[in-house]
Formats: structure tokens, C-alpha cells, sequence
RNA sequence: GGUCCGUUGGAGAAGUGGUUUAACUCACAUGCCUUUCACGCAUGCAUACACGGGUUCGAAUCCCGUACGGGCUACCA
């Protein structure tokens, strides 16, 4: 049989053959320790955390190791492809602070080992498809569609494994004149690969995560090439990883069950195997109680976007996946919470080895602490970013008057007060709250009646001095209580609840509610000393009027 | 069906033959603090090593089997 004459039947026009392409994407030049690699994701339009996830350990290993991430589009199944994905991925990355070396963003300086979109690089994969062809390694495959659906049928009622194998890979041997017949006809054809390998050996394999697992060699004639003339996954995968001189493959372990076609591919091909990391994959409790895999379709919530619209800090969420992803990260981050996370040491073997279920109550705590340690500078940013990037024009104009932001953000949040609030999560919630200030009368959420309630404040803004100290302050809110029927001191009200209407913790929730517009809130005094005297008085005198 | 991976309290997770009466974090509860909430501190809860055999003086840790969960089994990635 004359493979070479094969291969120019199949591939009659391509302009450079395998050789050209080795010498154009030369070994990196980088330090020995350093590690390459990539996020590989197909354009979907749908990332979620589970993406993330990945990209993070990617970008930890190859930064800390003075190494190169890069980004690459796996556009090789144009049924998937959803108009503007590309965009929405890289813009989510973006958010969440992800960056790359490389790759299909930089455009349109992208990096020396592009293209970085599979669309663009079919000629590549072709070429080297029709070396393996011409060494006897590859051929045409003419089955139909449904021929293959009749076969698979059959070994099902046979109760053979199903697929292209063995005495069912028809198309392996023929003759060049049966090609030339096929081709004529303009039939269409993809290449498989012709494997060696038998399904009865075991042999183990090293995954940097997994530790030894053992894997059976491949026995199936996997197709390499479609009939559009695009590579399949695991060929695009070994062709690229090797020109591209990815040191580590980290990708999900959904791989893990195709890893036997990749290394044959690589044994193949000649290619030097990079190392392989599969990662588990990210779970959740489903409504009837059972643990599984998130995905794409049932968990929208999940996606990245729908953390960033609600506004959690990029680098919480980070920090969150980071302790899903190494065991021993929030240890240290506990130990040295203010120490960026790159200067944790990353590491694959402290990963864990179980699909760990994604947990929004952690999420939200590691959201919360991180938020309560903000400046009122970090804070204000962090709003304007989170405003801006999600076009929330109706919040803007509270970036109009700093020093009325800053009150508010002091009052509600305890900013730059010794007691920090901790009870805000995300950017949405906190612009909430701005906005309680903006509009603070809240008369419904009082514990007494109006009439009352006008009373006390009106008793209150005749004695209020703003010149009073704190403990003077107090003391005439204790009188205005015990004036009232309500207990100056917490602990004889708390010994004879019945003999008091309230105690002065409930006045003093009269006048929160007055001046702020909040049940809670930070050291009243502090407060009304930050907002000023005729503020102050002026939020009440209007609570009063309203309760007229 | 075949094949691979996994299984430690409600969740994440450490521990890979003997200071383990099994860390730590979250959740939950209680107490202290306190003009509220939150914070902080302290304490507690949680009947946690999937099950059954085996190896051993000794097993969460090693071996075998079973169960359960997940992945793959496409001209999808």
C-alpha cells in the first residue's frame, strides 16, 4: 500500500508540511522550573465557577512558577458556538482579575504560538493528519452517519463495546482504488486514527492531582479530522499542547476517560507528553437531595455573571475557590489576611481528590470578612468598578457628593468606626443600603406606637446638644426613657420586664430609625456627630412630621 | 452493559498502620460584651472514618468484595 499516495489523494493542496510548523513555534524560552498552561474553553456563552476554578490553579502555577497561561478557544464545533461568547469570556476573566500571558484576547498582539483560535489553525491539524496517513497511521473513513448508528445498534444486541474498532473499522483497508472511487463520488470522509492499541492492557499513569490511576490502552480508530475538514477535540488537544509547549494539561476529569486516545495520539505523533492534572468537578445538592455535577443548563445561578451582578468582590470569590482548591490555603489566609493570595504557595498535591460541593454559606462569610476589613477608599472603589462594570446609572449620582458618600458609607458600614460592620456580602446589597440613608424613614419599622414614638423624639430634640459627649449624651436618653416608663438600665429591665414599657434600648431604636432609616446601625453618638447638628436634627424633625 | 475516579460530622477538609478519646473552617446553638444589630471572645452541638471480609500485636490509614455517587463510552468539548 502507498500511504504517501494516499495522503496526497486526501490532502492535495496544503502549503507547508509538519516540519515547517515545528520550526515556527519554537521550545519557549523560559526558566527550567517554569510551567505553561492554559484555559481551553469552547465558546458556549455560558462559563461558570467550575471555570474559575480552573483558571485559577492554572494562572497560580504557571505565574508562581515564572511561566506562561494562556488562552486558547477551542471553536471547533461550530454547532456550540454562540455569538459574542468570546467576549463574555474574556470579559468575565477580566472581572474576576484572571490575566493572561497570551492568547486569543491580546489580539492583535497575541502571542508567537498562535493562532489561538482551532477555526483558524485547520491547516496545521490537517498537516500533520496527512503525516500519519502517509505513515500508515491514519485513513479515510467513509461511513455515514447512519451507518454508524447501524453499528452501533448492532454491537449493542451483541453486547460488544460499541464504537470504531477492530473487525467493525471497516473502512481501515482500502485500497487506494476504493479511495479514488469514494472520492470521485464526493463522498464525504473524516480521517481516523488506525490504533495499535489492545483494550486488554492496564498499565498506570501519573496525574499530578489523582496520584497513579491506571488506565487501558485505546483500541478505538477515533476520528482525528471531520468532514469539515476541523480537527476533533483530542487531536486539536496534542497537536496544539505540543506547538503551543504546554507543560501541564489542567482540565476537568470528565478527561480522564479519554486520556488512553490522547497518549496514544501523542506516542503516535512522536510528541514528548506533557503532564496531565484533572481536577474534580464542582457539585451541588439537587432538589431531590442528591449530589451532582453543576451544570450549565439546570444551575444558571452558577454562572459566573450572576456573581457579578449581584457584586461580590472579585477577589472574595477567589479567595473562596481558593480554599476549594488547595486544603490548606484557609489556614493561611487566616493566619495572614492581609497577604495577597499569590504569595500563597500554590501547590497540585494539596488538592483535593472528591467533587466538593460548592458551598454559597462559605462564599458568602469568606465575601463578608473580606469586604469588613475595606477602607473607606477600597470601599468607595470597589462600588464605583462594581457600579460602573454593571451600568448601574441610578447609583451614579452618589459618586456626585464624595463627602455625603462617605458619611453614609462611615454610618452604615462602620467604616473607619472601631465596630466594622460584617454584614454585608456584595456590592448590591451595600448600594441597598445607601439608599435606606437617601430615603431614611422607615416609620413602619417602629416597636411602638406613633404617637409615642413622636413623643420621644420630640422630647429628644429639645434636650439634644450637639456639643454633648458621649456618656452625656446617654445620660439624657436614659431619662427621656425612664420619663417615658421605660428602663434607663438594661439590667433591671431584663430582671422586671413587666413593670416597663421598653427599655432604653427600645428609645434608642426610636431615634436609629429617626436618623438613620436603619434598625441597626453603628454607636448612635458617633453617628449624629458624623452627620452633623442640623442634619441630625433636621432627619428627625421630618420623622416627626411625618408621623402627624 | 463496559470502563475509570471517588466515599471522614449538615458542608468543605486534615489525617495514609500506633501521642486520634479523629485537627481546622463554614453552618447551627449558648454565654460574655453591649443603647440595637454586627463584630470580638468563650463554650457547645454535631451519635463523622459507606458496608462486609481479610492482613496485623494494632487500620480511617494496606488488600479483596459489595453498595452508593460521579465521569467517559459522538464527525461535543
Amino acid at each position: 500500500m502507498d500511504y504517501q499516495k494516499l495522503a496526497d489523494m486526501l490532502f492535495p493542496k496544503l502549503k507547508h508540511d509538519c516540519q515547517y510548523y515545528i520550526d515556527k513555534y519554537p521550545k519557549r524560552d523560559l526558566p527550567e522550573k517554569a510551567e505553561v498552561l492554559r484555559i481551553a474553553p469552547s465558546p458556549t456563552g455560558f462559563i461558570h465557577l467550575g471555570n474559575l476554578y480552573g483558571a485559577l490553579a492554572d494562572e497560580r502555577i504557571a505565574h508562581q512558577s515564572e511561566g506562561v497561561f494562556f488562552l486558547r478557544i477551542e471553536d471547533t464545533d461550530s454547532k456550540r458556538k454562540v455569538p459574542g461568547a468570546v467576549d463574555a469570556i474574556i470579559s468575565s476573566f477580566d472581572y474576576f482579575q484572571i490575566y493572561f500571558d497570551e492568547g486569543a484576547h491580546h489580539q492583535p498582539h497575541e502571542g508567537n504560538y498562535g493562532p489561538y483560535y482551532q477555526k483558524q489553525r485547520a491547516e496545521i491539524y490537517q498537516t500533520f493528519a496527512k503525516r500519519l496517513v502517509s505513515e500508515g497511521k491514519a485513513y479515510p473513513c467513509f461511513c455515514s452517519g447512519k451507518q454508524l448508528t447501524e453499528k452501533r445498534k448492532q454491537q449493542k444486541s451483541l453486547n460488544e463495546a460499541t464504537g470504531y474498532y477492530g473487525k467493525w473499522a471497516t473502512c481501515r483497508n482500502l485500497s487506494l482504488e476504493e479511495v479514488q472511487t469514494h472520492l470521485d463520488n464526493k463522498e464525504k470522509f473524516v480521517i481516523r486514527m488506525r490504533s495499535t492499541g489492545n483494550i486488554e492492557n492496564q498499565s498506570t499513569f501519573h496525574d499530578e492531582i489523582k496520584g497513579d490511576i491506571t488506565v487501558r490502552e485505546n483500541d478505538q480508530d477515533i476520528v482525528i479530522i471531520k468532514t469539515d475538514g476541523i480537527p476533533t477535540y483530542h487531536f486539536a488537544h496534542v497537536i496544539d499542547d505540543t506547538l503551543m509547549h504546554t507543560t501541564i494539561v489542567l482540565r476537568g476529569e470528565e478527561w480522564l476517560g479519554t486520556l488512553p486516545v490522547h497518549l496514544e495520539l501523542f506516542k503516535m505523533l512522536g510528541f514528548k507528553l506533557p503532564k496531565y492534572a484533572h481536577t474534580t468537578v464542582l457539585m451541588k445538592i439537587d432538589e431531590t437531595g442528591t449530589k451532582r455535577k453543576l451544570s450549565k443548563r439546570k444551575d444558571p445561578e452558577l454562572s459566573l455573571d450572576y456573581y457579578r451582578q449581584l457584586g461580590y468582590h472579585p477577589y472574595a470569590v477567589k479567595l473562596y475557590l481558593m480554599t476549594l482548591l488547595n486544603w490548606n490555603f484557609e489556614q493561611w489566609h487566616l493566619k495572614n489576611p492581609d497577604t495577597h493570595l499569590e504569595e500563597f504557595k500554590f501547590s497540585l498535591d494539596k488538592m483535593g481528590q472528591s467533587g466538593a460541593l460548592f458551598d454559597l454559606d462559605k462564599l458568602n462569610n469568606i465575601s463578608k470578612t473580606y469586604l469588613a476589613r475595606f477602607s473607606l477608599e477600597e470601599m468607595k472603589d470597589f462600588l464605583k468598578m462594581y457600579v460602573s462594570s454593571q451600568k448601574k446609572e441610578e447609583y451614579e449620582m452618589y459618586f456626585d457628593n464624595e463627602e455625603y458618600l462617605d458619611k453614609i458609607l462611615t454610618l452604615g458600614m462602620g467604616l473607619d468606626l472601631r465596630k466594622r460592620r460584617k454584614d454585608y456580602i456584595y456590592g448590591a446589597q451595600i448600594l441597598e443600603s445607601i439608599d435606606l440613608f437617601y430615603h431614611h424613614n422607615r416609620v413602619d419599622d417602629f416597636n411602638c406606637d406613633e404617637e409615642t414614638a413622636k413623643t420621644l423624639l420630640e422630647q429628644f430634640v429639645e434636650t439634644y446638644d450637639y456639643g454633648d459627649d458621649n456618656s452625656l449624651w446617654f445620660e439624657k436618653v436614659k431619662e427621656l426613657s425612664a420619663n417615658n416608663g421605660y428602663a434607663s438600665e438594661m439590667k433591671a429591665y431584663r430582671e422586671n420586664p413587666e413593670n416597663y414599657r421598653g427599655s432604653v434600648a427600645d428609645v434608642s431604636e426610636v431615634i436609629r430609625i429617626a436618623v438613620t432609616g436603619h434598625k441597626n446601625s453603628p454607636d448612635l453618638w458617633t453617628i449624629m456627630q458624623i452627620l452633623g447638628k442640623e442634619e441630625s436634627i433636621n432627619r428627625i424633625n421630618k420623622t416627626i412630621k411625618e408621623l402627624d
